[in-house]
DNA sequence: TTGACATATGTCATCGTTGACATCGGCTGT
DNA sequence: ACAGCCGATGTCAACGATGACATATGTCAA
């Protein structure tokens, strides 16, 4: 910045003046600055700019689980269009559903002195760190999955009653038997809920819940494991309901491997396949990339000053009708 | 730090040589700074550690077309965990596959002074603007995509063998009429390349190059109308070969609408469903990961003072047979 | 005993940028 | 014609951290 201020022959507070439209320069000076910042490739110092006392970065930090997983993309999609919008890049780390990994990313969040925090935390993640923060008034919202021990903005999928509406959906075609295959961990927040909503489902219809036809996986391959040990159950299921986009994922190659169409399946998460698939998916389709978009938008208004308390923003799921889920329930 | 120095009853010189590891400290010393470390929450900001002259902060930057796309999501996934290891932070930003949108990410990049930087070129992009930043010394890779205008390291998956290896395995099976379902734009590297290795398959089998059966779509269903498109013709082909993941599903999809089991397929880019299919869809597979994961490790050889000049790794695509590439060619 | 050296700590300047405040002409209104 | 003001620019300090160099204390060999 001195380089530019000499070779135009002014200050390099004149300089700043000129890049931050801020305070009155006289339009000749302006021209010759923005030359000089030209020819010489002049770009301002983010970093210097940030050391001044609570000066924040021009950036938020958002934590995801796993980069990979499409569900997750999606969502820092709809963050990052979001927040672009007004200026701010988003700088997205992954915690591979690890709390560790996690703790060190928002760290180095903080030390980047980032605006805003935007968490979807790993399964055995604890936040009652972050109080100070939250207190200090960095904005940090909470996706997908609420914080463990602090209270804070979060938006999450309409999980509970999602997994009722699918798996009412099974009773309604007659299914009386109806396996859940879920995500690992057990504590994990979205399985909570939608487990629940499996439960709430079965209350419902007076069915009796049976443990045995909960199983899991974390992954394609072990989500198709536990498909085939219900399937091998003594009195198997009719029908299953998949937690997530993997486990339903799992359950699809896991009943085409066995050669069961005849098996109901109602997926948690509607996958790109859904309808090419033999028989089509019925699918309780999410929306992450509104997941994101209404994170974002929280964000901002913190940003924009709003102290209101801490609010959960629920994203309405939506059951998609196409086919597995309507087959009839068959015995063996 | 000045607080928790005189917390300490030291200066913050010795609370900066206790937290670098940096000099002499006395054991006692050193425990009770880092004590009061603790005790205050003190985080040392980074940001002002990079004040200095050269200093470079301890990120790299990656730059994606999409983030909701999961193979670029799998191809960050192979970065972070390559850079991760060795302390330094993963920036990802996503450039929507936009000229405008990824220059100013990398300008806001370099504004922060990562100490390398990554790029997925945007279909229309333009690297000569980095050249300069090239010759400072600043590690450049490019990921899937070469850049424009520019040498500079390069990871790219083989394209062209692949494409030409999975239409070679179609008119293995007795196929001459061979559509081909691509990305937008034309001009994309990676399309071109597996255009250019289809026509490779065909010039080898003698057969001739018909530029009718060539159709082109962005997105899924953009893809899918286009399948549909080539099935349309008048002398329509009997097996299809699609350019990328979304051409892929597209394909798939629309040959299912259609109720078109008939017609071979091979795509470019496996599935994570491709074995569910009916019939299970066989696929040039890419190794994403592979490819973030080789160019994370040029950015570290370059890091540590690898100053060769700038190398080209193609990263080998396998051939997954499952049935849709086999079907026979059967005349309408 | 002394000087050479190591250890432990402090002092000062600096990085690039921007707030707070100062300066210096010229213009306006009376 | 002069006070007062505005526009244009400059001066200075500060942000938080760390390199370069200085100082103080202790240790040991000659």
């Amino acid at each position: 910045m001195t380089d530019v201020a000499r070779e135009v022959g002014v200050t390099a507070k004149t300089v700043s003046r000129v890049l931050n439209d801020d305070g009155p320069v006289a339009a000749e000076t302006r021209r010759r600055v923005m030359e000089a910042v030209r020819r010489l490739g002049y770009q301002p110092n983010l970093m210097a700019r940030n050391t001044r006392v609570g000066a924040r970065d021009a950036a938020i930090g958002l934590v995801v689980p796993e980069l990979g997983n499409p569900f997750f993309g999606t969502v820092a999609g709809g963050v990052e269009g979001a927040v672009r919008a007004r200026g701010l890049t988003l700088i997205v780390g992954s915690s591979d559903e690890t709390a560790g990994h996690e703790q060190a990313l928002i760290a180095t969040f903080l030390a980047r002195r980032v605006s805003a925090l935007m968490v979807v935390p790993a399964a055995d993640g604890d936040h009652r760190h972050l109080r100070a923060e939250r207190v200090a008034g960095l904005p940090i919202v909470f996706l997908d999955r609420p914080a463990a021990g602090l209270t804070a903005d979060c938006v999450v999928s309409a999980n509970r009653e999602g997994a009722r509406a699918g798996v009412a959906h099974l009773i309604a075609h007659g299914h009386r038997r109806i396996g859940f295959v879920g995500d690992l961990p057990a504590a994990l927040y979205t399985r909570r809920e939608r487990l629940q909503g499996y439960r709430d489902a079965l209350d419902a219809a007076g069915l009796p819940f049976d443990r045995a036809l909960v199983e899991t996986g974390h992954d394609l391959e072990a989500a198709a494991r536990a498909t085939l040990r219900l399937l091998a159950l003594p009195d198997p299921p009719t029908a299953l309901f998949a937690g997530n986009n993997l486990a339903s994922m799992g359950a699809v190659v896991a009943l085409t491997r066995a050669g069961r169409k005849d098996v109901a399946l109602v997926g948690f998460d509607d996958l790109p396949l859904a309808e090419a698939l033999d028989p089509p998916l019925t699918a309780v389709a999410q929306d992450p990339a509104a997941v994101g978009a209404a994170a974002a938008g929280l964000v901002l208004a913190r940003l924009d000053g709003d102290r209101s308390r801490a609010r959960r923003v629920t994203v309405p799921t939506r059951l998609i009708v196409r086919g597995s889920g309507e087959l009839p329930p068959r015995t063996i």
